[in-house]
DNA sequence: AAACAGATTGAGAACCGTTGTCAAACCGAG
DNA sequence: CTCGGTTTGACAACGGTTCTCAATCTGTTT
């Protein structure tokens, strides 16, 4: 076994991390591409139905154990809509909001830094750790008055 | 099924808020009272199934209409799971939000008028009307650290 | 390079909570 | 009591998510 060469043949990977604790497949490499083309959450389904769109085809089943395995390697956020349906992005530095229009589903994105302390600081209060939250503000746009 | 306007309007009888907007039925009566006999989020189903064992034999897609009923009129709370299901459970008057621990569902109400002031403030500032909003925060409490 | 053992995938069935259907039961009014 | 709209309940239908399992792919070993 002296034969470790190393053939420069670099396919392409080297994107940001592959699937922490799994095989960097074609697969998982899409869904995980697919999550840097868009900021806000989107559901299981619709991620499936963009990844078909882009020629990459990907069993539904697999999109989602792969969002399972991200989520749990805490890759992206999770969250669940109204309706109960589990929404996704990538997990993000800029920690954002979105008050999104029940009529057409504009978004607009929204930060709220004294949200945030003021999450922190009551959870504590409580001795809550490792804190995280969900807020979405739902209303009817100006458009659609 | 297609009309659930408000009745004309009872004239005496209506002592402890039956159910908003709707006839005080059996059924209805039920369920409200079930609502009494915990403080804690239940789902519909445990609801449904609490009151099999109280022998009041209430349908359960008359306990999913009954609740949601309840809810649109703002008599119950309803939050989603992390598991993307419906859990209610009777509710003060004066809106509030949810402290959850994540590992054992331990609740704690929280209420900040600072942010209902900042959601209106940021939707008004863009054009957005009738508001409401969602906000959960999971932590992981004290005693599951 | 060929073979292997185990991980991964995909199509569809299975699940589960929730909602819709619709005839029968029910309620309050007249 | 009768009438018309409301409500109910058994069950089908639904939509999202998970499970099943044979076929396929991967990294490693031979």
């Amino acid at each position: 076994m002296t034969n470790t060469d190393r053939s420069p043949d670099t396919p392409d990977i080297q994107r940001s991390a592959p699937v922490a604790g799994g095989r960097p497949t074609k697969q998982r490499l899409a869904v995980a591409n697919v999550l840097d083309s868009f900021d806000d959450f989107r559901s299981a389904q619709e991620i499936h139905a963009l990844l078909g769109t882009k020629g990459e085809n990907v069993g539904l089943a697999t999109v989602y154990r792969t969002l399972q395995l991200l989520a749990d390697a805490g890759e992206v956020d999770v969250l669940r809509t109204e309706e109960g349906e589990a929404a996704y992005r990538r997990c993000s530095d800029t920690h954002h909001h979105h008050l999104v229009c029940r009529t057409c589903g504009a978004t607009v994105e929204v930060e709220g830094p004294a949200v945030e302390r003021w999450t922190k600081s009551i959870a504590a209060e409580h001795g809550y750790r490792d804190i995280s939250h969900t807020l979405e503000i739902f209303g009817t746009c100006a458009s659609c008055s």
